[in-house]
DNA sequence: GTAGGGTTAG
């Protein structure tokens, strides 16, 4: 007996999927062993732990036919529950534990449930599961004490947390740490660097710990003075600063830590890598991006769904759509609803809104259940291919069949569904009528709507909404400019201007980026510093010659902010950036080259059928990533079919 | 036979 259950260890050890787990539960069945308590703890503990996500159901099937579990058994199922979508039903596994008396509550069961408590941010449940510990005795219980620091951090609650850790008999440096993360965690910087000071011992955790909390608490130049005096980094120091800088859009610097840690020869992990491929995505840098996917080959990370989800969104927003395929479809195991929903938006950005649809309905279809986030890329979807009946669909599948609540993003998807189809009062409407106060960005996607259908009247009133809410946004100003401008009103385009002048408001400086040759060259409207623009200029004049000579060019002057002259605001469309980056990429990028371009804001009408013409007049394809989508060009179309 | 603190994509 005791040979077999070292054999079924063994075997259960090798399982690294719900099939060949399956296989061992079938032997264990036969020869009997799985009545073993100590053999079928085993068995559940890799379901529900090792392997979980899609083997935690089997946990739980094989739980409730096991006769008469025991602790163990209980707190093993509890622990899986915590960590899954849904870490309420560890909570109610919990409390069924107690009510039947079926087996006594130990340590374990406290601290898994109270990770399940933090996990679903229920401070009430974390209340009480902390006044059940003090009649069990087990408040002094270092373990446990630990864990209700972290949760009480976790809900927000850093006096208590504080409170816990004061009254720990003998806190050893985990739980130091864990107060140290919970200051931060409240938004307490002050009170974690007089944690941080007092600290009996500072391992590298707590270093760790201090270095992610400057970053989360955006003090990024805080974070890089203790990251440089820390006295020993490892993978996770690299990756926080990677990670953290790649998700406060600093993408350059992102770069550069990576780069160190390779100058210094730490081996990249997979959150590094997820974090770097995150800024390539970012910037459009689909070059490095390359280099990168061979490295995550060469150096076995592609089994890893975090790096292949960070790739597939890096190909996506790089302009790449068929290579984000690829990694979608070559993606190994279960695909998480993380990869679909990249994958949807991907499809969407790109102009192939029914396929993303198709690709929402291929999840549901494969047991992903979607989540909010999922919902946004389809609704998207829906708006920018003009599909205003599907995403009404799905907008009310959302709440009926998946219980999930509209959020202000949701509503704001779905007025840019009316809106860009031109059903403006709908849109106008539906805003008036949301059980939720409408914020600035919902009103501002009415105004782009207002804009692109040139409802000057319906923009002027959205207008007013905006500057109540947001009154310093120069887009707002610049949106409703382009709606009188449209509309021949020049002189409320003046007075849009003289009011943004008086409030001393600026607008958003636009870049374009391109890359070429590994290096990022990043174009600014209107900058003639250096040579390189210069060469931009110089390539520029040559092609808006051959278009107007050749292709019957006529410059859109809509656009442009401005109450002067006509040549002035020729020019100063011209001078956009979008215009230089690709002027630069026809001079230097090979022939046939696809050029590729991002731009942090939307592009305009005018540089719009400028990309057009050069993609049909040069054979050349062209790729726009906006600030909203993709625009892909090719033989003077373009992939939005104008619609954006 | 189980734990507690640090980095991971949309």
């Amino acid at each position: 007996m005791n040979t077999c259950s070292h054999l079924c260890s063994s075997l259960l050890n090798k399982c690294k999927t719900l099939k060949t787990m399956k296989q061992v539960h079938a032997f264990v069945h036969k020869t009997g062993l799985d009545t073993d308590p100590l053999v079928f703890g085993k068995l559940l503990l890799h379901c529900a732990v090792t392997i979980s996500s899609d083997a935690l159901d089997y946990a739980r099937r094989l739980f409730l036919h096991f006769p008469y579990p025991d602790t163990f058994m209980y707190n093993t199922l509890i622990r899986g529950l915590a960590d899954s979508d849904n870490p309420h039903n560890a909570l109610l596994l919990f409390h069924d534990m107690r009510r039947k008396y079926v087996r006594p509550i130990d340590s374990f069961s406290f601290a898994f449930t109270l990770k399940a408590a933090a996990n679903c941010g229920s401070l009430r449940e974390g209340m009480q599961l902390h006044c059940q510990g003090l009649l069990h005795g087990l408040h002094t219980h270092v373990f446990v004490g630990t864990t209700l620091v972290s949760m009480y951090g976790e809900c927000g609650c850093i006096g208590l947390a504080r409170k816990v850790f004061d009254e720990m008999p003998e806190p050893n440096v985990v739980a130091w740490n864990a107060v140290l993360t919970a200051c931060f965690k409240c938004g307490d910087v002050e009170g974690a660097e007089e944690v941080f000071g007092s600290m009996p011992w500072k391992d590298l955790t707590s270093w760790n710990i201090v270095v992610a909390g400057y970053v989360k608490a955006d003090e990024l130049e805080l974070a890089k003075e203790a990251f440089w005096r820390m006295p020993v980094k490892d993978d996770v120091s690299w990756s926080t600063m990677i990670v953290g800088f790649a998700q406060s859009g600093c993408f350059d610097e992102a770069f550069g830590f990576f780069g160190e840690l390779q100058r210094k020869g730490v081996r990249p992990n997979e959150a590094s890598l997820s974090g770097v491929l995150s800024a390539c995505a970012q910037a459009g840098a689909v070059e490095f991006g390359r280099i990168l996917h061979g490295l995550v080959e060469k150096a076995g990370f592609l089994s890893m769904i975090s790096v292949n989800n960070a790739l597939l969104d890096m190909y996506s927003k790089s302009g790449n759509v068929e290579m984000a395929r690829l990694v979608f479809e070559r993606m190994p195991e279960r695909k998480s609803v993380v990869s679909w929903t990249s994958m949807i938006a991907a499809l969407a950005m790109h102009g192939y809104g029914k396929e993303a649809i198709q690709f929402f309905c291929r999840m549901e279809a494969s047991g992903v259940r979607p989540d909010g986030i999922a919902f946004i890329s389809v609704l998207y979807a829906c708006s920018h291919a003009g599909l205003v009946n599907e995403g009404c669909e799905y907008f009310s599948k959302m709440r009926d069949l998946y219980g999930i609540e509209p959020a202000i993003d949701h509503y704001g998807c779905m007025v840019d569904l009316y809106g860009r189809a031109g059903k403006l009062q709908k849109a106008y409407d539906f805003v008036c009528q949301l059980p939720i106060s409408p914020n600035a960005i919902v009103w501002r996607t009415l105004l782009g709507a207002c804009s692109i259908h040139g409802n000057v009247e319906l923009a002027e009133q959205v207008k007013e909404m905006l500057s109540k809410l947001d009154p310093d946004n120069a887009g707002d100003h610049v949106l409703l400019s382009n709606v009188y401008a449209a509309a021949g009103k020049w002189k409320d385009v003046a007075a849009v201007r003289r009011s943004m002048a008086d409030q001393k408001i600026k607008k958003t400086p636009g870049w374009s980026v391109i890359e070429v040759g590994k290096v990022m060259y990043r174009f600014v409207a209107g900058d003639k510093s250096n040579k390189i623009t210069e060469e931009a200029y110089e390539k520029l004049r040559e092609i808006m010659l051959k278009l107007r000579v050749g292709g019957g060019y006529l410059p859109e002057v809509g656009s442009v902010l401005h109450d002067i002259e006509v040549e002035d605001k020729e020019d100063s469309v011209f001078m956009h950036g979008e215009k230089l980056a690709v002027a630069f990429g026809l001079a230097r990028l090979p022939e046939g080259r696809m050029i590729r371009i991002v731009k942090n804001l939307r592009v305009c009408r005018d540089c719009h059928t400028v990309m057009k013409l050069i993609s049909k007049v040069y054979r050349s394809e062209i790729v726009v990533r906006d600030r909203s989508r993709f625009h892909s060009f090719k033989d003077g179309c373009c992939s939005c079919n104008d619609y954006w």
